[in-house]
DNA sequence: CGCCGACTTGACACCAATCAAGATAAGTGG
DNA sequence: CCACTTATCTTGATTGGTGTCAAGTCGGCG
């Protein structure tokens, strides 16, 4: 059901107000996000890019940007606002791989189609990049291809973090995961007021990490009952102890039975 | 705890008699595992490789090859057997996040360490390459390069795959997942006589579907009670209904409750 | 043969998915 | 601004599924 026309700004025009940067880093070193500042980029390549970058400028969340099966010819960056990349279970299941943040590159394809799927989750400006010729240009400029596998690497990376998370972790450990993420990032948590600012509902949050939407609002419940966390409003979270939520990871995904007799 | 010595044959002796190959696709289509014969390197690509290779020789399973954590100085790429890539959560649980089969490569660095470990689980024969001079190799061999964002695509997309196996299904749709995968392999799977020979352990099976040992027993117990796959030997199972493997895919995760009243 | 590890089966408690229904928040139109 | 609709979130009751403990059986190897 498709229920609402895609809100663009007129391509073909390149902002110039807003610094093109697709995050880059060394060699080997990839664990931790690249930040936007460590920018690999030659001002040469990043005129190249520039060149022949689009602007997109979705005005609210909900909005999909590709579907998965479609024909690749765009590859995307984020410059401001988040997306959720998702895929669809033969049984109809949503799964969201991962929710991409600015910086991120995403939708590389494969077999010349998106294998994901991308909608936003809130207002976002998003860079768009025709595949074609950015290849053509990383055909020249190998250190763009370098920045491309390293992309590629660290999206490993953070999908066997999340195949941890699935594979041993309870609902509640799976919720203290995801937030610990968030808090890495300071564009999403202020570390002097402990306070999150996530713009991503409970329905996202519930089938990213493999989970009834009602399991999801019981184990906010929980953090707040047992003074982790605190709900300030819609999205807007207090985290009330790190170390706690941190403890969490060290608990066995269910309680041991008690050796009776 | 460790408990035996690695069995290597004598280093610095590259073996001739196998050829040395580094599966690999062209650009944009990485989906399905490259096979040995579209090898796409050239004659000199490939003695360049073959010049900075060690051929190492587990004699049985269980042997470690690297640790997480360790420093990098060689990746491996598989000419016989199969290798487990895994990794321990916070809470000691082993989670294995991918096995490997001939044709892949693994143990690229992330920080210049391991981030996950790797061990045989059975007798393989293994290329090693020091990591430092295959880095030179690519500098100079654009193509080589792409080889290997091609590699971690590949790895990225199977972790994904994963992601979506334990994010919604239940136990015995992971297993049949699981059989699935491998029944794509002719290395493992006879077609003609629907037998796959799998040298991987219900322990590794397991870990692997992020499941506890007993259920996995139980799975593969309702597998032969359904009249899906039969168990021959240890590792050895006809598969006696592929399409009804591929059916689960279909159903929910877990039974709908019965309507009363 | 006897040991040991791998695998299986059974019992049971606990977790989380489901169904249901209410509460709260966010739009929407008057 | 309010009344209304709609979406999102929360809480409760129920039960299926699976992790855990326990105690087997099987199979390979010395």
């Amino acid at each position: 059901m498709l229920k609402s026309r895609v809100n663009r700004s007129e391509p073909s025009m390149p902002e110039t107000r807003h610094t093109l940067e697709i995050r880059a880093r060394p060699f080997d070193r990839v664990s931790d996000r690249p930040s936007r500042i460590e920018n690999l980029l030659s001002p040469k390549e990043q005129r190249e890019l520039r060149a022949i970058a689009t602007v997109l400028d979705y005005r609210r969340g909900g909005i999909t940007i590709f579907s998965e099966g479609e024909d690749v010819h765009f590859v995307y960056a984020i410059d401001e606002g988040v997306v959720r990349i998702s895929r669809h279970a033969a049984n109809g299941q949503r799964q969201i791989l991962a929710f991409m943040v600015p910086g991120d590159l995403f939708g590389i394809p494969d077999g010349g189609v998106y294998v994901n799927s991308a909608e936003v989750v809130c207002p976002a400006r998003i860079y768009r990049f025709p595949w074609q010729r950015l290849k053509d240009i990383m055909v020249r400029e190998p250190q763009l291809q370098l920045n491309l596998l390293m992309k590629v690497a660290y999206d490993l990376r953070q999908a066997q973090r999340q195949i941890m998370i699935l594979g041993h972790q309870n609902t509640y450990q799976r919720l203290a995961s995801f937030l610990l993420d968030f808090l890495r990032y300071p564009g999403f948590y202020d570390e002097k007021q402990s306070r999150l600012n996530l713009p991503i509902n409970r329905f996202d949050v519930a089938d990213y990490l493999g989970i009834a939407r009602e399991t999801a609002a019981r184990a906010f419940a929980r953090l707040e009952r047992e003074g982790l966390a605190r709900r300030l409003a819609s999205g807007d979270i207090e985290i009330l102890n790190v170390k706690g939520l941190q403890q969490l990871q060290l608990d066995r995904r269910r309680r041991r039975v008690k050796t009776m007799r």
